[in-house]
DNA sequence: CCCTGATTCGC
DNA sequence: GCGAATCAGG
């Protein structure tokens, strides 16, 4: 495999849009997660939350010199000196990273109760739960739907027409004001975005927060799978 | 263990 | 440029 336009622009979608690694290399197929990780760095794209980056250690220049002389790597093709010359000083200002991503907004109302340990690490998308800004409280499979009072969205400008067939939302018409709430599946004739206008400060819009910001029930009372963009099996 | 992303480096 | 192997934190 390739990566062409196409599949790097989905690749970028996607990893912007929060999904992981494994979630872009499942959805592309044939690549692996490493594929797109070391694709998605050679793109520039930035990283998003990683487990093992959270904080960096600002200690440039700190590999001793001398000669380690313990190096077992299972795999020691070329050791890595890291030089490192010139290196005296280092001790600045702990200018604690902070990533802090566009997306993924996480809100807990003061009255919330956060006990809530929310099984399944893995339901195919960001881990957000609870509530938005915007309203959409934590929507019940059982009411699914049904309330999304809050936040009307207000159709100032029938900047869309045709809010379907014709012209549908591609990967490349997205931006920060359409709702990329994918609809179908990348690469699939038909895959498009969504294209309403996004709840702000979301990528989705209303509707789409509703289900995307759901919140989870304790086991048991969980019915209906409320598919998932980038999720589970391909469901059409 | 599983997961995650980061990095290295032979190809 | 690509991605397996590896590393390393959660």
């Amino acid at each position: 495999m390739s990566w062409t336009e196409e599949r790097i622009a989905t690749l970028t979608k996607m990893w912007e849009g929060g999904a992981t690694a494994s979630q872009i290399a499942d959805e592309l197929g044939g690549v692996s997660r490493n594929a797109v990780i070391g694709k998605a760095h050679r793109l520039g794209l930035k990283s998003r939350p990683s487990p093992v980056k959270a904080n960096e250690v600002k200690d440039t220049a700190k590999k001793e010199a001398a000669a380690p002389p313990i190096k077992a790597k299972p795999r020691p093709k070329a050791p890595t000196p890291t030089p490192a010359p010139s290196s005296t000083e280092a001790q600045e200002s702990p200018a604690a990273a902070a990533p802090a991503p566009a997306s993924a907004p996480v809100a807990r109302p003061a009255g919330e109760t956060p006990s809530q340990p929310l099984p399944e690490p893995r339901a195919g998308m960001p881990k957000i739960v609870s509530v938005g800004p915007g309203g959409f409280l934590r929507q019940g499979p059982g009411d699914q739907q049904a309330p999304i009072p809050p936040a009307p969205p207000r159709r100032l400008v029938p900047a869309r027409p045709s809010p379907e067939i014709a012209d549908k939302t591609s990967l490349l018409d997205l931006n920060d004001r359409v709702c990329r709430w994918p609809m179908g599946h990348p690469g699939e004739p038909d895959f498009h975005f969504c294209g309403e206008k996004v709840n702000p400060g979301f990528p989705y819009c209303v509707e789409h927060c509703g289900r995307a910001y759901q919140a989870q029930l304790p086991r048991g009372a969980r019915r209906p799978p409320p598919p998932l963009p980038f999720g589970g099996p391909r469901v059409r």
